[in-house]
RNA sequence: GCGGCUGUGGUCUAGCCUGGUAAGACUCAAGCUUCCCAAGCUUGCUACCCGGGUUCGAAUCCCGGCAGCCGCACCA
């Protein structure tokens, strides 16, 4: 059991996460990262870059603009779709979201309605209070977008992108040429996305400002799946629960209704918390999502969920949409700028895979599966995304030990991400690395002094080996790379 | 946004009811000690969320704000 007060203790005390503008009180879904969460974050978005990117010779990333303008998000649908009718009671003030409200009334569709064609329809329908009975107040238009003024005047509006994922549409044509019109193409991106919750709680979890990893892939059904057909494994197994269902470890092949390029992404993704953040698969699951939760532009979506015990079970982290031709279609006829490609002849405007990542709730997951208050406090990270890899001390702090301790950190630190520390005793230091996911620390001790060995310690069972000094370059590197485990050294 | 609870060194808590200039544990820093898993010793840094009010005097009582937690609502 994750105690998550202990957690976020270890977070504020040695470095990771907490809240932001804290010295003046802080503001409610801001969150800093200090300098172990900033690593950490790196290295995760590092891990991630490979990963995908190493999927497909043509995935390549890119980088744009946390503002966008207006007519951008106006065509996307953010400026009408993004947004909630909200309403409240003039008697008892409970608030309701009014398109909810009017729909259990009167069993409409009010999806997109302004907020005057809602009062209207209150009006109409005589609808009051559900709880009281009372009176409505007329209803208000919450965007969840934070607006911005561009400009000495502000005279051309803008808001801070809700999601990362326009600013690569837009620049699908550009990229269609400059690489050369090679299909099927990804563009990824990892940047920060904006949205001014009602509600942010539970941490990082849910934050006004938060950093998406996207992947997005352009291709034709039909013309262009052929790369993914190649790479397809059917066999692959993936933890999967489907809407009324419940969650089992399954083939990816057995989602018979699934297309193969989702299903191929599908199973990508789920190897990426296996394999790449060592997350146990009973932990991870793929939700599929029903009608009702779905965005009513995606045709397929499944969410990553990872099990977090503190916040209080399954919660997603990432997801697997597809977006169809909504997005390009939307930006080709509010731009006037051409989406489409020739296809035998024709032109095709092509279709959106979207992978999606939440980095801080991912951030968050390696924190809370790693972290482990037993018989001592220590988190497990796999050891490539760890903000230190290896720790150096001396034994003791006399008799040379620690001048050589320091000669082996500087042979280490060039090619790791090296610590050094001579406070207090050994085993203070180890618990200080256990407390940080730091896998491996390195102890000079006397016998160093004679024959140049030193001590690996292995921050999961404790165990130690002796080395010489010329091999642990090679020593970490395949341990940190997986190609040998510690026990293989024993 | 509504209701309830809460806010004290870096972290976690005591003190608040019954006003009189803040205590402990751990952590951290410097040093001593120490031949492998938070030992011990010495010294040291650091706090009453913010603002206003009552009072000779406020961490303590009152009002307002902010933040956090729980519940409701919300989560394109």
């Amino acid at each position: 059991m994750v105690d998550s007060d202990e957690l976020e203790s270890v977070c504020k005390r040695r470095g990771f996460i907490w809240q932001s503008s804290e010295i003046y009180g802080g503001e409610a879904g801001f969150y800093d990262y200090g300098h172990l969460g900033a690593l950490l974050k790196d290295n995760w978005e590092r891990s991630w870059k490979e990963y995908f990117l190493g999927l497909d010779d043509n995935y390549h990333m890119i980088y744009t603009p946390n503002i966008l303008p207006y007519r951008v998000l106006k065509a996307s649908g953010h400026v009408d779709m993004f947004s909630d009718v909200l309403i409240h009671c003039m008697r008892c003030e409970t608030g309701f979201r009014a398109d909810h409200l009017v729909e259990d009334v009167i069993d409409m569709n009010v999806e997109g309605l302004s907020a005057e064609e809602i009062d209207k329809t209150i009006e109409k329908h005589d609808i009051t209070c559900p709880n009281c009975k009372g009176a409505l107040s007329e209803s208000d238009d919450f965007n969840m977008m934070f607006s911005v003024q561009i400009g000495p005047t502000g005279e051309h509006k803008g808001f801070l992108r809700p999601e990362t994922a326009q600013g690569t549409y837009m620049n699908f044509f550009r990229e269609f040429r400059a690489l050369r019109k090679k299909m099927p193409m990804g563009l990824a991106t990892i940047g920060s996305a904006f949205r001014n919750e009602i509600s942010p709680r539970k941490g990082v979890y849910r934050l006004r400002e938060f950093g998406q990893a996207e992947l997005q892939i352009f291709f034709v059904p039909g013309i262009h799946e052929e790369v993914f057909e190649k790479k397809y494994n059917a066999e692959y197994r993936v933890n999967v629960m489907l809407v009324d269902d419940d969650t089992k470890l399954i083939e990816v092949d057995e989602l018979k209704d699934l297309p193969i390029f989702y299903k191929y992404h599908l199973s990508k993704v789920f190897e990426f918390f296996t394999d790449k953040m060592n997350l146990d698969p009973d932990s991870i699951r793929l939700r599929e999502l029903s009608d009702d939760e779905r965005a009513f532009y995606n045709r397929i979506h499944f969410d990553v969920e990872i099990f977090l015990e503190s916040l209080g079970g399954w919660k997603e982290v990432a997801g697997v949409h597809y977006r169809g031709d909504y997005d390009l279609t939307k930006h080709q006829k509010e731009s006037g700028t051409k989406m489409s490609i020739p296809i035998e002849g024709e032109r095709v405007i092509p279709h959106v895979l979207e992978l999606s990542f939440g980095v801080d709730r991912n951030i968050w997951s390696l924190l809370d599966r790693g972290f482990g208050d037993d018989d001592r406090k220590w988190l497990h990270l796999p050891a490539d995304l760890a903000p230190y890899h290896v720790a150096v001390f001396p034994l003791i702090r006399k008799d040379g030990l620690p001048e050589k301790s320091i000669e082996v950190y500087n042979r280490l630190k060039s090619r790791f991400r090296a610590f050094w520390d001579k406070s207090g005793s050994v085993g203070k230091r180890y618990a200080r690395m256990d407390e940080i996911g730091t896998p491996f620390c390195i102890t000079i001790d006397y016998d160093t002094m004679d024959d140049d060995t030193v001590t690996i310690r292995d921050i999961v069972s404790k165990d130690q080996i002796r080395a010489p000094i010329t091999e642990l370059n090679d020593i970490l590197r395949t341990l940190i790379n997986k190609e040998k485990t510690f026990s293989e050294y024993l």
